[in-house]
DNA sequence: CGAGGTCAAGGGGTC
DNA sequence: GACCCCTTGACCTCG
């Protein structure tokens, strides 16, 4: 079984290399030339471009090829004041030397949008405003000359008291959609609601691919074998055109287990990928911790001594028990 | 110049 | 139904 790591976002080796500057609305209004404002945000989303393909270049150099995006690449993109400001134009060209990069070398590339993009809900203005933001998403990745197939992630949303009706509402608002943004997604299970069978059943309804995050399982199940669901994660990616993917992390300490530690827990990770061995031919596992690439690093060295992994470059290994 | 406060948002939990 | 907590990195203010 192939297995390739991931990281999320930002490095802690790369200095000043934030993709995610921003200014607040707080501060957009204070400013009194309003063109003078627009003009400044122009620049803060060049330079989070840049600094984004400046971290894709360190990827490369250490054989990285799989990455999230930051979803705070355009601050105030779609804030209901700022409707008329056209942010693509000015950006069109940095984002075609991203994806002419990303697609030189084969790296795989994906969003997150925060939790904020919820679509369960009853409330149309806030289902209108989280199509917005997937809008921009899907337009991004277009930019970056991607098929957005497959490559947003959203949790499946909030249970309003009744979670078999919110599951409901998922799927009722899911079908009135644009296609293209319904190809464009995939759903998580979460740590506080909706729980891995709950993810997969909405998941196989619509269609869609589940992403499986083992430390939000751990921390949140209906069924505490993920296993036995397994087979049926898979197969919800039957009609992708990318490898199943997930999401790894650790807890910080026993006192917050839903945190998010430093690093991964080695063995915590290889006790995962020994209850899926054999189901898939290649997995995409990305690492959200909070010491990013580090912490990818620190788990490719410590997977080094393992003699169930053949090391095939810095972030990529065959396992094989 | 570093520590601590603020910004954004919706959901969840508590009383 | 009022309140505060969760989450995130960046930015801002204060001493």
């Amino acid at each position: 079984m192939l297995v390739r790591l991931g990281y999320v976002a930002m490095s802690v080796h790369l200095q000043n290399a934030s993709p995610s500057q921003t200014m607040t609305f707080a501060q957009f209004k204070r400013t009194e030339d309003r063109n003078a404002a627009l003009r400044k945000l122009e620049r803060i989303s060049l330079s989070n471009l840049e600094n984004c393909l400046r971290l894709l270049k360190h990827n490369k150099a250490y054989d990285i090829s799989f990455f999230r995006l930051s979803s705070k690449l355009i601050p105030l993109a779609n804030h209901e004041e700022l409707l008329d400001w056209d942010y693509l134009p000015p950006l069109k060209q940095s984002l075609g030397v991203i994806g002419d990069f990303v697609n030189k070398n084969q790296m795989r590339v994906d969003f997150h949008p925060d939790h904020f993009v919820i679509l369960n809900s009853e409330d149309k203005d806030l289902l209108k405003a989280s199509l917005k933001t997937l809008r921009m998403h899907y337009q991004l990745l277009k930019l970056m000359k991607q098929n957005p197939e497959h490559r947003c992630v959203l949790h499946v949303g909030g249970g309003y008291n009744d979670k078999e009706k919110a599951l409901e509402q998922l799927i009722e608002n899911f079908s009135v959609i644009p296609t293209s943004l319904q190809k464009m997604l995939l759903f998580e299970n979460d740590d506080t609601t909706f729980t891995f069978d709950e993810t997969l059943f909405v998941c196989e309804k619509l269609d869609v691919p589940v992403v499986f995050d083992y430390h939000h399982h751990l921390v949140h199940h209906t069924n505490e074998s993920w296993t036995s669901n397994w087979e049926r994660a898979v197969k919800t990616w039957r009609h992708s055109n990318l490898p199943m993917k997930m999401h790894i992390s650790s807890q910080r300490d026993e006192k917050d287990i839903r945190a998010h530690a430093d690093y991964i827990d080695t063995k915590q990770f290889l006790e995962f990928l020994n209850g899926i061995n054999g189901s898939v031919d290649q997995i995409d596992c990305m690492i959200e911790a909070k010491k990013k690439d580090d912490a990818l690093f620190r788990l490719m060295k410590d997977l080094k001594m393992e003699s169930s992994v053949e090391i095939i470059n810095g972030s990529s290994f065959y396992f094989k028990p």
